[in-house]
RNA sequence: GGCUCCUUAGCUCAGUUGGUUAGAGCGGUGGAAUCAUAAUCCAUGUGUCCCCAGUUCGAAUCUGGGAGGAGCCA
């Protein structure tokens, strides 16, 4: 490992009850085009996702299904192995909670939060639901069919009384809300943040933290028959993924505290509360930042499984091609807000900006270089002022998108990238080089070499978002190094190398004529 | 029920600590060009800045009230 700054960014391990959607797919598109930016801006990486396999629901699961409980959870995390692998997400481990090193992280961060006196054990009784996982009060209940108790969510709660031990979370109010004072970027969007300050600010109540009822999970260290309940063993695979307990080692060392733990909104407390608690009690530093985004609607209407308008990524992928899609997701919609996906802004988005937009000017910038300099890329003469404003307007950006991404606001750090796609543009039409191709050739080298370094500069900032078709394109025009270093007049493009006939690498799609 | 936030052009949204003619993208309309994936470029918006009242020399921007919507909590 180097001594390169480091980066870590996590997805949530995902719950391998549930079937791999466009939520699961955005999230860690997020995190992907983080993960891939930081590298090609010279940052060691470790980039996390990867299942949560615990738990009653998926011991019933497994049951239901008639196999054991490791083979029902080694299918499904297939699958999410299945859409990082169609994602083309570059995640750097793909870590699942049955291993046994997180069984052994998580008993070791257990143990040592006990030792600092934040377990107790206690008895639990209260009204649960297997369905949510969750606890309720009583007079969250409503009446059910003949008499039976149904939770807010309308699932079947049953009354659930047994021994339990109990996170001190009620110790960690002040501390929390001094977290989020001295570090007004602990959680984003802002008005999340928010969120979890009132709440925090209303009140903890300690957390029961075992159960007694079922047997898959991570046992509680000497207490028999506790099993460790839900987040503290989940949220305990960001620390094993990076070697815990060996704080000594080399991983540790480097990548922790993460640098930002992307979730959804709808698990934000867990991560934003109860997760800095744990580490708090734990004596372990508090990573830098929580970022919940927002949910995806489609075509204006929630998605839901009733509905039956559930958004498959590999349908979408297959429909869309994976990179349009990478793009849209992230380009949409500003980053933190709900969006919605529907069929005609997708079209519309991709349309405009990758085939008409960059794919465009690539395609006419390359085209018009293979046809009129021998299939290599032209000498330039003296660089005009014109010329200068545009190669200094695009490496201008790096460090505009830079912050930008440090802030998760993707959508306006591609604003950034194309709106020098539009300046790249209104100079190929100021200078028009087709009719200079007659009046001053020289000069129309000069210009057409301007736009290959123009194309050669954003495709290199877009590989993050879209790698597989910007790698195509930077093939194409034989560029080899691809890291953001690469953005300096130090490495123009060479003069003279060989450019093959040029091929657009971004589809344009047609408006479906029709509703079925 | 409590708390927080939102309501700006046809659509999606920007609008910094209140200050001259309120902006962008997309769409629409007109024109130019023809290298390019019929793509591009130029021009083009008389918007009750949700409503009412107030503070101020001056408010989309602050205060109070109201309407509609969202989120978190109970």
């Amino acid at each position: 490992m180097s001594d390169k700054k480091s980066y870590y960014i996590t997805t949530p391990i995902y719950y391998v009850n549930d079937v791999p959607h466009i939520g699961h797919a955005y999230t860690t598109l997020a995190c992907d085009v983080l993960a891939r930016f930081k590298r090609l801006d010279g940052y060691d990486v470790m980039f996390l996702t990867g299942t949560d396999e615990h738990g009653q629901k998926v011991e019933k699961s497994a049951e239901k299904a008639g196999v054991a409980p490791l083979e029902f959870c080694d299918r499904v995390s297939a699958r999410f192995q299945d859409l990082a692998q169609a994602m083309n997400f570059s995640n750097d481990q793909f870590i699942r909670t049955t291993e046994e090193r997180h069984k052994i992280s998580a008993q070791h961060l257990w143990n040592r939060i006990k030792e600092n006196g934040f377990i107790y054990e206690d008895n639990y009784a209260g009204w649960y639901s297997v369905r949510d996982e969750a606890f309720y009060g009583e007079d969250e209940l409503t009446e059910g069919e003949g008499g039976s108790k149904l939770a807010p969510t309308g699932a079947p709660v049953e009354w659930v009384e047994e021994p339990s031990y109990f996170f001190k979370l009620s110790a960690f109010q002040d501390k929390l809300l001094e977290v989020y004072e001295n570090h007004p970027d602990f959680v984003l969007p802002k008005s999340r943040l928010n969120e979890v300050k009132s709440f925090v600010a209303g009140g903890l109540q300690d957390l029961s933290i075992s159960r007694t009822t079922f047997n898959w999970g991570v046992p509680v260290p000497d207490a028999d028959g506790h099993i460790m309940y839900v987040w503290i063993d989940a949220l305990t695979n960001y620390l094993t993924a990076v070697d815990y307990p060996n704080e000594n080692s080399e991983k540790f060392q480097k990548f922790w505290p993460a640098n930002v733990h992307m979730v959804g909104k709808d698990i934000l407390r867990f991560h934003a509360v109860y997760w800095p608690a744990f580490l708090l009690a734990a004596d372990l530093p508090l990573p830098d930042r929580i970022f919940a985004h927002g949910w995806w609607t489609n075509e204006g209407q929630k998605i839901s499984k009733s509905l039956g308008n559930v958004i498959d990524p590999f349908e979408l992928i297959d429909t869309y091609t994976l990179d349009s899609v990478r793009f849209f997701l992230l380009r949409e919609v500003p980053f933190g807000n709900d969006g919605d996906f529907s069929r005609t802004s997708f079209v519309n988005r991709c349309n405009s900006d990758l085939s008409n937009g960059f794919g465009n000017f690539a395609q006419r910038s390359l085209s018009m270089i293979f046809k009129n300099c021998d299939g290599k890329i032209p000498t330039p003469g003296a660089l005009s002022a014109e010329d200068k404003a545009l190669l200094t307007g695009i490496e201008d950006v790096l460090p505009q998108v830079r912050e930008l991404m440090d802030k998760q606001a993707f959508n306006k750090a591609f604003d950034a990238i194309w709106s020098q796609v539009a300046a790249a543009d209104v100079y190929i039409s100021a200078q028009e080089p087709w009719k200079l191709r007659k009046t001053d050739p020289a000069r129309m080298e000069t210009v057409l070499y301007v736009c290959a370094e123009a194309v050669r500069m954003l495709a290199i900032l877009m590989q993050p978002i879209m790698p597989e078709s910007i790698d195509k394109l930077l093939g194409q025009m034989n560029i080899d190094n691809r890291g953001f270093d690469q953005l300096t007049d130090a490495h123009r493009i060479k003069p003279g190398a060989d450019l093959p006939k040029p091929e657009g690498v971004f589809p344009r799609f047609e408006h479906a004529t029709d509703e079925a």
